[in-house]
DNA sequence: TTGTATGCGTTATCAA
DNA sequence: TTGATAACGCATACAA
């Protein structure tokens, strides 16, 4: 009815293509109303890609993914590029996702999955575009990643501790098969060495990254009959968990019986209740880190881009290491 | 090489296909080892179906949202739908948006923004496909909702308060354009009036949804010369920001001087600093009823669907209404 | 059961 | 500037 070619119509909705202002005109009052919406389909198939991205993800209930996964996704659209979005809760299930995501035609996968084994670097080398890893520092071909300063940041929690005259330090670990919470951990023993703490000295609690698990590691300790005086632990959560504990079993307040720091700078360390002492992440770089490598890895697709970003963690002081709100 | 033709490779890769197990285990063992693997989106331009569904959110920095995101993620997957994630956080891009989804031709739309304006509503129904709302009851054609009962909570919060003699009640509103939000209000102005609290005794307090405005709501009250003895907050963030100026800012301590109720029942408001008595929404309910909308609306495609599910929210009562732990 | 042919809605190429 | 045409990779109807 429009009387123009199909062709027409596909330059009218084509910045870029050569079309008189007055076809376009026609064409684009037309599809108004009729309610026309190009297809973005087709496009995928001739150009080969999907301007889609997988993102796989764990543990949203943890709010430095969400906020991480919120500024991911938003960064992700302001360059043109949608979000397949894959929850996934073990590894069992990734190998099906990623199939399925896979299939779609996705151009790259950005994952915070605490990447645990090899297989699964394996699976991801496999898919034969570009991955980048939040936090988890396994490497492989088409593999990047950007970190946070891990070990940079256990190195600092245990100075601060020394500097405060800590004597019985605790490590309140997150999962083992998480490298990045394992680096913090190295960071910190090597940090209280350097001090000239005592390895003896240093209690090592292991956590699971929920606030329960950081709550039921210090009931334990206690059961051990220790008494901690100085507490990094692996993330935000479990230390808010810590806290609790700390007051409500061993009757021992923050900061003036017992100085803790976290990891993330969840909003809920600034809460009043915890006032937690964390290390900020600084997902704003670390996003912006992942869209230039994704720029980059999409720019040059046949060949596999591996590179490794690290980001510097900041110290957030707050009253849990006695500083003044 | 494989000596099949294309279609032979359809076939091998669907369950339903005719043909014999000899070629699918040809076809199968020749794409293992070329890296082979279906693309659908070919299949999405025939069947008119991309089993995507685009997922509109905001706020996930709100732990309550990113959990039923977790949950919807999850159920969408296991019902073999794709998740097509879009951030919004204004109403100004949610138009750009849409459009970008619709362009990838996503099957439906779940959406769990507080949709406040007429637009807003418009453009949802004009998309032509099924669209599902959490939580705000806005209708039109081909648009769905699934709501917590959130009037009649609020009547239960007022209930809960007249029981304990409260006389000077407190109601902290979320964001005026959260149709939810409003509806907890006017369910709990009703509740205290059926109690016979008079009117004039309530304190309203706007907030928007985030821990500081409800910190900085009780900072107002105080200000105001009001000393509260009971407190209903539109949601949970808001409440512990409450607990906090309350201690802080007038000594208040909970539930000693003042019994408080939130509304979601995130995770934090089982942390033992907050002990917050909730409403839960019962989102694993509200997401299968979701799933049920979908599945209804994709199998009648032509015909525009609008039905409304109330799921009503369970009071989980903890220590800041006096309840034991 | 298997192979051949057609078409889905675009973009890119080429001719007019 | 415009229109006609090929091609993208698969599913399906049909023929063998």
């Amino acid at each position: 009815m429009a009387g123009v070619s199909q062709s027409a119509v596909s330059r009218a909705f084509s910045p870029t293509a050569s079309i008189s202002a007055r076809t376009r005109q026609k064409v684009l009052a037309a599809a108004a109303s009729l309610g026309y919406r190009p297809n973005r389909i087709p496009a995928i198939m001739l150009s080969g890609r999907s301007y889609m991205v997988g993102v796989v993800i764990g543990g949203l209930q943890n709010p430095f993914y969400a906020t991480a996964l919120e500024q991911l996704a938003t960064a992700l659209r302001e360059n043109g590029l949608q979000v397949m979005l894959m929850h996934v809760e073990d590894a069992v299930t990734l190998d099906s996702a990623l199939d399925q995501l896979v299939s779609y035609r996705i151009d790259a996968v950005v994952t915070s999955l605490a990447i645990g084994s090899d297989t699964v670097v394996r699976a991801l080398s496999q898919l034969g575009i570009p991955v980048v890893c939040f936090n988890s520092s396994r490497v492989g071909p088409w593999i990047s990643t950007v970190n946070s300063n891990n070990h940079g940041a256990g190195l600092t929690a245990a100075r601060l501790l020394a500097h405060n005259g800590i004597r019985y330090p605790v490590w309140l670990a997150g999962p083992v098969r998480n490298a990045a919470s394992r680096a913090r951990g190295e960071g910190f023993r090597q940090g209280l060495h350097d001090a000239g703490s005592p390895p003896a000295a240093l209690s090592v609690l292991q956590g699971d990254d929920t606030y329960d698990s950081g709550y039921d590691a210090i009931a334990r300790l206690k059961k051990r009959g220790v008494r901690p005086d100085g507490i990094f632990a692996s993330n935000d959560m479990m230390a808010c968990g810590a806290i609790d504990a700390l007051r409500e079993c061993m009757g021992l307040h923050c900061p003036r019986d017992v100085i803790i720091l976290g990891y993330d700078n969840i909003p809920q360390a600034a809460w009043r209740s915890y006032d937690l002492t964390s290390f900020s992440q600084h997902t704003e770089h670390m996003v912006a880190r992942t869209m230039e490598l994704l720029d980059e890895a999409l720019a040059t697709q046949d060949t596999p881009l591996s590179r490794t970003y690290v980001v510097d963690a900041q110290l957030i002081e707050r009253g849990s290491t006695g500083c003044a709100p």
